[in-house]
DNA sequence: CGAGTCGTTGCAACCGGTTGCAAAAAATCA
DNA sequence: TGATTTTTTGCAACCGGTTGCAACGACTCG
């Protein structure tokens, strides 16, 4: 159906080779001929197969994208950022929605028989050996919104949740929350968990600061209304840090519906900075996670990788900060003025 | 890197012809050869390669997936919904993200470039012409969530929005409002056109109800909430017919931070029923859309056509209904008991 | 036991490109 | 101008599979 080399080199009256040429960069053709290849490609509206040359170059210029959530709506974002990122580099991404899956067998093989380029593996849920597989497999891989690891056996890009946890803890102590608690993501998350010791750390290291924790089944909204809605009827805490900002604003409807008024009863923090969360009827404080640097670096590491797949791995952390709404109450002394 | 077929081959003693025909179904192998390669294939760890095979088979088993908007929530079940879909019938979905781009050329290319056996295009904004673009080209296409269409040049699944319009005007006049709009999304959009045609039909042919409407900038909640703003400042509809959900909850945003109250002060309807609009903070009536169905219809369809690329284009219609919480005052005459 | 069937097998050509190599053509130099 | 170097070109093999065809062997049947 579609027009091939041969074609076009019959047209412009030249062999094969030199059609192949003109558009391969780099390659030795003289202007006369290029013209009348051109000429000729142009008139039959011939593009090369970038299948077909894969064969002998061994470059498909395709990347395989991983994902295993589909529920939260930073996913979304990233989703953009990666599909954008990667076409701009003339990259295309192949999905594999990996839901439900946690082998990473299937994925890698299937992954194998298209000849990807590289795999990008975009999770904050999958145990750190996941993306591993890829790389034993022969694939560059980079994973990322990773567990951090000062020395990675795969290149890795993220944040340190655990750095996260203690600025979220660190936060709500100097707003004078004396009764702090962590509510994590899916306890098998390695995010929540990171996350959680992090919380801990600076918590059990201050004085006079009583601090719990518990998970939710996902990062959703159903899960963290469930999860508070459950809180709310034992004894609770003062401020809560919510693994994520969906989980946050689960959480917020949950406090909602028991008649309880935010930061006034109760203070939350999330992390993420999601869209939704700077919506002004939801006017979340969260912990701001930089999507959009992550996944370019991620798309950057790729395509390094593509030329020197030998390269050493590397861990590349990304810088998180508090993003101030109306979830927290002001720090103790400051009036509040306004 | 990976195995071939012909160290197969080798190590099961039989020709390359034998081991192809080993994993071809419905070939002629003998029961003792189909082992001997079974086992050297096991032994190896051989897949066969899709990139490969598609050279003399023309099958690639990828369908381009090209969407225009990843800013809507909704789109990202319908992106989930999408890939498990085509993984279940062994397709694999390779994307293209089309932010910011309206000329269908590029993407037919790059789509062919990789010899991909259909294309999937999921968007409720681009024009009609976009899709039939790559039906021009020869690729099997079937547009979802697409203008309805009785007699459509490509496949088209989704709904009837004019439908969507009328009901939504009925549903606002049965509940009393006398006056009524539509707060639609990009005055360019197919989706908004013929739900604004729709409601009007309805609302100009019934007696003593004022119709008004204006649009958006996007689907999204800053656009929304915007455009709800602009609205409040004038003389306003005791009800409004949103677009789309997001819009809706952007509109919601507003009405709140001008101090008025819904449905006290002001009915929203929106449409999608995306997850978001039963959260218990939002809690939106809306017109919900089917979106699993269409996305299976589509995926089906897409199926189908690889089998037939010459069967006639038809369009797929899915019904509409409303989804009653929060955001409408009950009927009239109706005691809101409870 | 020989002829006729039928399932199995390997050869070789092909899918649409790329590329090493050697011959041909063009450019450079003496 | 002829010799030498450099560039351009086509041939042919190859990438990893598939498939038409003819040869082969086993099996059936008369």
């Amino acid at each position: 159906m579609a027009v091939t080399l041969k074609e076009v080199a019959a047209l412009a009256g030249v062999s094969r080779s030199a059609v192949s040429r003109t558009f391969t960069k780099g390659a030795s053709v003289s202007r006369g001929t290029r013209e009348k290849v051109e000429q000729a490609a142009q008139e039959l509206g011939y593009r090369p197969n970038v299948i077909a040359s894969s064969l002998s170059t061994g470059r498909t210029k395709m990347i395989g994208l991983v994902l295993d959530n589909f529920r939260n709506p930073i996913f979304l974002q990233v989703f953009d950022l990666f599909t954008r990122g990667l076409q701009d580099r003339g990259l295309r991404p192949l999905l594999v929605n990996l839901t439900g899956e946690t082998e990473p067998e299937n994925s890698v093989q299937m992954l194998q028989q298209y000849s990807v380029d590289g795999v990008i593996v975009a999770s904050s849920t999958l145990p750190p050996d996941f993306a591993k597989a890829f790389r034993t497999a022969g694939l560059p891989v980079v994973h990322a919104f990773a567990r951090h690891k000062p020395q990675p056996e795969i290149d890795i890009v993220g944040i340190d949740n655990r750095f996260c946890g203690r600025l979220a803890a660190r936060t709500l102590i100097a707003r004078g929350y004396s009764s702090i608690a962590f509510m994590g993501g899916p306890a098998t998350a390695t995010s929540t968990r990171d996350r959680l010791e992090g919380f801990l750390e600076v918590a059990q290291a201050t004085p006079d600061i009583t601090v719990s924790h518990s998970f939710s089944e996902a990062y959703s909204f159903r899960a963290g209304r469930a999860e508070m809605t459950r809180l709310l009827q034992g004894p609770r805490a003062q401020a809560y840090f919510c693994g994520d900002d969906v989980l946050s604003i689960g959480a917020l409807s949950a406090i909602a519906s028991a008649g309880l008024s935010v930061p006034r009863d109760i203070g939350i923090i999330g992390l993420n900075d999601m869209e939704m969360a700077g919506w002004e009827n939801i006017n979340l404080t969260t912990i701001h996670q930089p999507t959009a640097g992550i996944t370019t670096a991620a798309v950057e590491r790729i395509q390094a990788l593509l030329d020197a797949p030998q390269s050493p791995p590397k861990a590349q952390l990304f810088d998180c900060h508090i993003v101030e709404r109306g979830t927290l109450r002001a720090p103790p002394g400051n009036d509040q003025a306004g």
